[in-house]
DNA sequence: CGAGGTGTTGACGATGCTCAAGGGGAGTGG
DNA sequence: CCACTCCCCTTGAGCATCGTCAACACCTCG
């Protein structure tokens, strides 16, 4: 495996490529998204370390989207060819990435749920809730805050709102006690509101027992 | 495999459910969807013959959406045990399957961007041309025109807008000379000017080339 | 023939967008 | 060390897309 530094905001790979290798997130923040035509901008996922954000790249020969980080990232990465040989030598291999990407799919259905039908303070919980619990699982989180470097305009592009209204909700949110976010740091001081606000049920993000633990 | 006769409305699957197997659409039209705590569906997907719409479940223990019909079905069950086994021996097989559930996650990819960043002109545009490519890929399409048995509510539902307004849209459409939509028939006058209008790019659903074909 | 699902249309209202301006903090260079 | 710049956050005013509510036409089916 491959090491490599890559600076924020930079893409690893792009629409259209064709790439010989998946990467793993070892630290940072990365997104995966796409540009419509008319040059909006809609993040996918947030990718979280632990997590190999392009691992459909193995079956799936054309992208059909893009991969950017979005804090400095530490990533390794692993070629098609040894995934490949890995899982045709293993099949319990094959199956444990296989249900990753089918956790990536169903994190792709809640969230278009979300976005279609939440309206956007909902939404913002959603995804904070989301996080948080996926930070937590790779002990990303101390006690009821974490490291937060992501910005009020990448969350506006994950939830299909604009910045100055991700803003307003914040502002909002803050007022009603739901969240404290200051600068990079985010404190949830009652989780139990904060999941009731954001209609939010972790079943979808398919933890195991030990991942869910504080 | 056991093939069943499913009338039209029908949940096939539910959230939290377990299944043991998993459900191949010989014919008519399905959807998975999910239903917000305050009651609103989200639709994740409209499945046609020849798709696995909850394949997901062969690796995901419990199901974190419904499967229902929209028209009257058969579909043929295949136990988990049996998928399984085809798997570990065939790794091609279990590749081919994978591959079926990557594109089910590119499609949901689409679908957000379109939810979150189109209006809903577009989207409703792009919808259409997703559903008349696949159809196509197929057989279910002749010529420019198929059978479309998918109602304004559903649309609504699939693209996160209401009833009333997926009406006026459509109206417009018609008005413009993009589609021709009367009854359960559909056609397509101007295959161009609807890609356009809909900002469609088929890539994501990774047709082989023998499918593209008129 | 009545009932229920689907499609259609109008009037009104609200969630969220656009445009615009300004504040604060971090990094850079003279 | 202090402008200066850039990015991010914040706030206000006005507006538009789309939602809500309501009513009615059409068709199929029991």
């Amino acid at each position: 495996m491959q090491i490599v530094a890559i600076k924020e905001n930079q893409d690893i790979v792009r629409v259209g490529d064709n790439p010989s290798r998946s990467c793993l997130i070892l630290s940072g923040i990365a997104c995966t998204y796409k540009i419509t035509g008319d040059g909006k901008r809609q993040i996918h996922n947030f990718h979280v370390p632990g997590d190999i954000p392009d691992l459909q790249s193995l079956h799936l020969k054309v992208l059909d989207n893009s991969l950017g980080t979005l804090t400095p990232c530490s990533v390794g990465f692993i070629t098609h060819e040894a995934l490949d040989e890995l899982c045709e030598r293993h099949y319990r291999i094959a199956k444990a990435f296989w249900r990753e990407t089918l956790i990536d799919g169903a994190i792709f259905r809640e969230w278009m749920t979300s976005i279609g039908q939440r309206e956007a303070y909902s939404r913002v919980a959603h995804l904070l809730c989301e996080m948080m619990m996926r930070l937590r699982a790779v002990g990303l989180v101390n006690g009821s805050s974490c490291h937060w470097p992501i910005t009020q305009a990448e969350i506006g592009d994950a939830l299909g709102i604009t910045t100055v209204h991700v803003n307003r909700v914040l502002k909002a949110m803050r007022a009603d006690g739901l969240i404290e976010l200051k600068g990079d740091r985010l404190n949830i001081p009652d989780w139990e509101k904060l999941m009731q606000a954001g209609d939010f049920d972790p079943t979808y993000l398919h933890l195991e027992s030990h991942q869910v633990a504080a």
